[in-house]
DNA sequence: ACAAAAAGTTAGCTGAGCTAACATTGATCT
DNA sequence: AGATCAATGTTAGCTCAGCTAACTTTTTGT
């Protein structure tokens, strides 16, 4: 009888030949799956061969090892974070507060909608941290919101360096995200509204009044 | 021969006796250790016991398993942090924003040097997460900040809701912190110096110009 | 059509978490 | 003091995940 049924029911794809097709997107679709249900501690390279309907040694036809995977997935996490941040930019238009604000709720969201994807980007691994491609991409999502803020700056004509505002910016979101998945916002008040927490932030950190 | 003998030499009291003497404090140290080098990901009870000079069924004599020593090593991580939260606190009185700012400079010197700790305490576990071990000394930590806040802004009389603020703070220095030892700053500007950092955005949160 | 390369498989190694059964020791009770 | 018992060690062994080696099947290129 063949092993944990429920595991190859919910197969990506059926494979019903003996080569798969594309295991190498299957296996990272898998696991990007179990990363956000799971958390990648929990991630195991043989429930993603069960999910892709393979044996366990197949993945290693195509990643020297399980941190090349998770590697791929959190690269595709700072590609998704960068577009949802682009995607906000460009709805409210470069340089302007609303857009800056939308990024950073976006950022939030993305945190939210996929925790264990964003602490596999954010958390400790230092194999990961040493991947050109984990931070290639990486470096591409950082500058992206970086750059906006210092545009934004520029536009605005606020006082004080850009790129320091934009890092003060960027840290209190990500501090917000951060608490707001750990759960640590519910330890010291009730129902908080990250979004308002967000807005009424922006402005006094960007010199405003 | 024996197993790994480096580790065994760096035993951390040697074991003379068939029984330890205190093996529970022992492997609460070994594993406190391993987390604040390795990560707790990374940390084995196997080390610990290695550590410890015993054999690895040890432990299970005083934790129910892994995640119990986890357990112990978080809750005095959030002792250790609202002690040193406290002592900042203290040297420069309540309701200073000297003390104020201290504290915070505090918690991201106490997540610099114990990266791996301060990890575990703020990451996802989720069978930590329900202990009441690491709950109730989690939520002791985080009162204590949080209302020191809310002193200062009772003594300065700052508008606006005491305990928003504090959130506000928190959330500041706690994105600081993660972004500071992720080396995620490292990506987007030179060496930052975190402490003006903090310094110079504690106002503006504040409420103050 | 056939050889070679690509991409699967099974079998098996290591090492960690954990349990069960057994051994040793220190504490307690008479 | 000596016997007993609970506490706290040990060894052996189970499961399961990561990974490798050797073998098999399929696809591809000449």
């Amino acid at each position: 009888m063949p092993p944990s049924d429920n595991l190859q029911a919910a197969r990506v794809q059926p494979k019903a030949k003996y080569h798969h097709g594309d295991l190498r997107e299957a296996l990272i679709a898998a696991v990007h799956k179990l990363v956000v249900e799971q958390g990648a501690d929990a991630v195991t390279l043989a429930d993603a061969c069960r999910l892709a309907g393979v044996s366990t040694a197949a993945p290693y036809r195509h990643f020297r090892d399980r941190d090349e995977v998770l590697a791929e997935v959190t690269a595709r996490g700072y590609e998704s974070l960068r577009d949802m941040a682009a995607e906000a930019i460009s709805k409210h238009g470069e340089g302007s507060i609303e857009g800056i604000t939308a990024m950073g709720q976006s950022y939030v969201a993305f945190a939210v909608e996929q925790q264990g994807l964003f602490r596999l980007m954010f958390g400790q691994n230092s194999a990961l941290a040493e991947m050109p491609l984990v931070n290639e991409t990486g470096n591409r999502c950082f500058d992206f919101v970086i750059e906006q803020v210092a545009k934004f700056c520029a536009v605005n004509c606020v006082e004080g360096d850009a790129n320091e505002i934009a890092i003060k910016l960027w840290t209190f979101v990500h501090g917000a995200a951060s608490l707001l998945i750990d759960e640590k916002y519910d330890r010291v008040a009730g129902a908080i509204d990250v979004d308002e927490l967000i807005r009424s932030s922006t402005g006094p950190l960007l010199g405003q009044k």
